[in-house]
DNA sequence: AATGAATGAGATTTCATTCAT
DNA sequence: AATGAATGAAATCTCATTCAT
């Protein structure tokens, strides 16, 4: 069985090969914009082979997102001494880690294609938005029964939260491909922080 | 000039039909999907007149989504008894006609844009909704010299308010175009509106 | 009748002011780059005057060409002392009409629109080649029969002097839209001049 | 390889069918005239193999030319006793097929495309045009070695040579598009060698 | 399984020319 | 007579996808 072994090894390295040039692609010139033959030129595979692995573009861009939002985590809660500082360290490294990680690039292209693959959108909604918002307000809860919080509606307050860091970090960064991670953010960051523990804190 | 008041009222006609199917296409297709000629033929008109009325797609594709936004402003906030109500009303309107005029449907069209056309992008985001968030700067800022408000930094105060709201309601909406206008959002409003004001009220 | 007559006179204008913006889109971008309606705005005047003083494109083509050469005169041969200097002088003054007066541009498209317009280029040859070319025969012959040269075949003469300087500037400048006149053709001349007179002189 | 070989074979026969149906179509409709579409049906091909035979229209315009040019050069003269009968062959032979590879006609459309596309006029003028005049211009170099030629400015008596022979044949024919080649074209080459070799033969 | 070549269908845009007033 | 607006028809080029070997 080893030639057969060898032929799916070698099948294996295209199909991961094309899943990458088509990540790069789709980040870099969106759905549209990203060219089968491209792919497959970057794939160093012919078009015809990357139609036998990826039975449409559609299909293929389905494979892309999910492969790609798999690679993205994130760090748990440090231990802390100093509330302010723990939390605007997480924020500071969820910032951080989008722009490295190419999240917005990401978020852009599964936004785009909404209409044409609305499942995945929902899907990648839930990974990568919903769940890690999910473990800042479990977070948040655990801090309330321990008492580093007043009682309140986490669920809201993390939505506070976040939404500032957002309308002021990423939602720019979705209508501009150039945007990088901020330099100091930590300015910013610190004074949700403290506004938030202002409205929250105990 | 009888001929010649004639002659613009037909042509604005034809240019209002343009917009408006471009929009109807626009949000059903999005931007590569929707073909010039079909636009034409929905708007009764030749593709040669879109393309005098609009010098290119992508043009007509910003005007249809500065169209869209037009009625969706922060109107000036009125006399008010209590403050409260009135931010409240204010932005309740605005999330409405945000929805109402699918402005968020087309923003995922602009956003799917950025990597094919990164300047329109830049340019509606800056023309649309840099500005408007602006406007309401500036209305805090009034109410600030009024004695409303406490004096404090209101950009980001103004940030933190939208910016809840948009992680609420309009990120979600972005991933589901399904999402319609939420029917009972005053709750929600008068929760970010009460934090708002414990933090920046007088 | 004064108003019919300042009718007409506009309406001369017009035409005079279409054949010039014409004869400048055409020798700009040759026929088919020419459009009409620039023509028309550069004339300014509607398109649809344009088509009511000239039933076609083609039309125009035509009598902004016959209007256009129609300019082209040549000078007279001067007096002479020296044979030599003077038929010299002659083809460098030839030279810099033919470029002066965008002889040349015109030339190339009525060569471009020879399948189209047939006529039109052999009305043209005639007018501005032949017959230029005729009058260089002429001069010839005289000089013949004063004893100047010696009898000899003198239109083949003159189509060796002249098609020696034509393959030398002219027929480059057709292929080259940013030739200008030569600033030292005398050199050249000289030695076309002396093969010439070593050939058939006296 | 059989495969890639039949493939080869299989592609240059279609690349050989667009350069002829574009030179009938060119020939026929000038530049502008003549449709990528037509051309390939005529060829029976997809508009979409013309495109990838032929990266644009310019392109595969220029290589028509090319193409047309390639048959028409200037043989290396052969070991003769008569050097005046050798010279009139090699110009007969030349002249022959200028008319019957429709050369003149193709110059025609380059000489009219010149202001929409200006390199590819200047591209082709070296290319075949200089170039070729540069292999007559080599040619004399030698006889002038070998010592049937007196020393003398070689360029310029083929300028001479050739621009006589232009200015007779090939000028009329370019504004004439029912110009064929002159059936008793000898006894004029002829005089032209003979005056050409009175300048500078032996 | 893999490929190079081919393609059908369509997209945007232009332009000479005509119409309604 | 003059015009601004409108248009039908076409042209170049692209691209996801499939064949023949």
């Amino acid at each position: 069985m080893g030639l057969e072994e060898y032929r799916r090894s070698v099948s294996e390295n295209k199909h991961a090969s094309i899943l990458k040039a088509g990540r790069k692609h789709f980040l870099a010139n969106g759905y549209s914009g990203a060219a089968a033959a491209e792919i497959a030129r970057e794939a160093d595979v012919s078009t015809a082979t990357l139609y036998k692995h990826f039975a449409s573009k559609e299909e293929l861009f389905a494979a892309v997102v999910r492969d790609a939002y798999r690679e993205v985590e994130f760090p748990p809660l440090p231990e802390h001494s100093n509330l302010s500082d723990v939390i605007v360290a997480v924020l500071s490294n969820y910032l951080v880690l989008n722009f490295e990680r190419e999240v917005t690039a990401l978020l852009r292209i599964v936004i785009a294609e909404v209409p044409a693959a609305p499942q995945l959108a929902l899907d990648l909604f839930d990974e990568l938005i919903t769940s890690r918002y999910q473990k800042m307000v479990d977070i948040v809860d655990q801090l309330i029964l321990q008492g580093d919080f007043k009682p309140h509606d986490s669920q809201f307050g993390v939505r506070l939260l976040i939404g500032t860091i957002k309308e002021n970090y990423i939602w720019p960064a979705l209508f501009n491909s150039n945007a990088t991670a901020p330099e100091n953010a930590d300015g910013f960051l610190r004074h949700v922080v403290t506004d938030y523990l202002r409205l929250y804190g105990k």
